[in-house]
DNA sequence: CTTGACCTTCCAGTCGGATAGAAGGTGCAT
DNA sequence: ATGCACCTTCTATCCGACTGGAAGGTCAAG
């Protein structure tokens, strides 16, 4: 299989395969005698789980981390479930700190409506601004 | 007032304002006999300003168009308050998606605990991320 | 035989917001 | 006069996950 059919039936261009491999995510492939990369069928398998752990947040690293200790023939579920939960705590304070933000904005906006924009003169500042200043 | 004063007084490195400067969204300063930026009052307002934006989610090259309808002598409320508003839609978004993965997660944490680690044996697979796919 | 789609390698650039370091000049106190 | 903190410019680097482009090789169809 060549380069570009492998990337169609994983939705992946060519160049994310290519850097794949250049940043050891994936193996390199066998050739053919005029130097295309020729992929075993195994190879979608392996694309297509590189890109279903990413859909759960696991960065590149951390999927080479999983497929290095599967490639050791070590059983990985507790290393994956540590990165997964590890994610659950990153993803929760992600939400939280947006949250708090969300509440200020919103605040903020609501003040903004009750300004008169005809006394906003001074060029280095913004009235708006200046009122999201108060809530810290 | 030197580079450091300003730093000090804004609670921002020297690296930072010479960041700033070199790309417009602060002016040049004056200059002392010796070549030192020699700042005006006024920077640290403006600088201040800066941050408090930044602080409200605004980029930098937002913060630069707010400040540049204000040297312009235009009243940028109604821009500032498009921009903020458009911020509270792209963090609720956010709030979301962020949500939306934690569901995942929080459920494929659940059913990876029940799973057996003997059972996982294929090198380009795990099989907590396999039944992550199920959920999709 | 030529066209065009595919493939190769390698190098550079993108996004944002800085930070690091080198090599050298300045200002002030001891 | 010497030490030290501060300043200057310049270039390079970081994070992550790619993407773009140039210059060239290969293959199948018409």
């Amino acid at each position: 299989m060549k380069i570009g059919e492998l990337g169609d039936q994983c939705d992946v261009s060519t160049k994310t395969i290519r850097y794949y491999e250049s940043i050891g995510l994936l193996d390199e492939p066998s050739r053919t005698p005029s130097g295309y990369r020729d992929y075993a069928e195994v190879a979608v398998e392996r694309l297509r789980f590189i890109r279903d752990a990413q859909a759960t947040g696991l960065s590149l690293a951390e999927i080479s981390s999983v497929l290095e200790l599967k490639g050791a023939g070590k059983r990985s579920c507790a290393h994956t479930m540590a990165l997964i939960d590890s994610h659950l705590l990153a993803i929760e304070s992600q939400i939280d700190q947006l949250a708090a933000t969300r509440t200020e904005l919103t605040v903020l906006a609501k003040r903004a409506k009750g300004l008169d924009p005809s006394s906003c003169t001074d060029p280095n500042r913004c009235q708006v601004i200046d009122e999201a200043r108060l809530t810290d």
